[in-house]
DNA sequence: AATCACACTTCCAAAATGGAAGTGCGGTGT
DNA sequence: ACACCGCACTTCCATTTTGGAAGTGTGATT
């Protein structure tokens, strides 16, 4: 298994990379988390056990039963590769119909 | 929508950035591309048309009924992020490893 | 005691994925 | 000429993943 291969096994899954992203702006909250992706709860809670079993985040536990969620060394190693993807989808409408390359 | 989400909605599908991969070493035609992905057939064929309609890669004519596929610049442009993606998957296999060299 | 916020879980329908077999076309061997 | 082959797909169907909506449990607040 190539080495891209075994990261899109961790965090080629849907919403695994855009979760990432907003973590990279600081700790947030699973509330937090899904009102600014605008994802499904079951499908967040979900990718989030992953991610923490993966080692790309982990549970930063706040008052009572609330806790916040951020990224370890390993989560934060990705903003090289989250920099790179959104500065390609920057130039996403660009496109047309052309016979030529 | 961010960047980011614009460009996972391209190369965010399961086998998409891999299929990219294997094309940064130069054009390949289908039969190849699934021998080395060892993806189905079908599958092959659905991203092959939509990475060509999102124009990340083209069809090159070859002699009769054959073809090889081959990234546009726009394409070859995703060499950063998979660079960026392989070498975090490097290090995936720090878990519960040993010391470093 | 009743209500509320928060962090989930459960249930079910819809969509994506994957394996296997089939199709069409042009070239090759006899 | 005619059977056969390789290539590039398509079709069919089972399995897996995703997504929406509603429900659960816990501790604080009124």
């Amino acid at each position: 298994m190539s080495d891209l291969a075994a990261a899109l096994d961790i965090v080629g899954a849907r919403w695994a990379l855009l979760i990432v992203e907003q973590l990279l702006d600081g700790p947030q909250r699973y509330g937090d988390l899904q009102r600014n992706l605008g994802m499904g709860t079951n499908m967040l809670a979900t990718r989030l056990r992953e991610l923490e079993a993966a080692g790309v985040l982990y549970r930063l536990p706040l008052r009572h039963n609330t806790r916040a969620y951020a990224l370890t060394p390993r989560g934060l190693a990705l903003r090289a590769t989250i920099d790179a993807l959104g500065r390609w989808g920057e130039n996403g409408s660009e496109h047309e119909a052309s016979d030529e390359p």
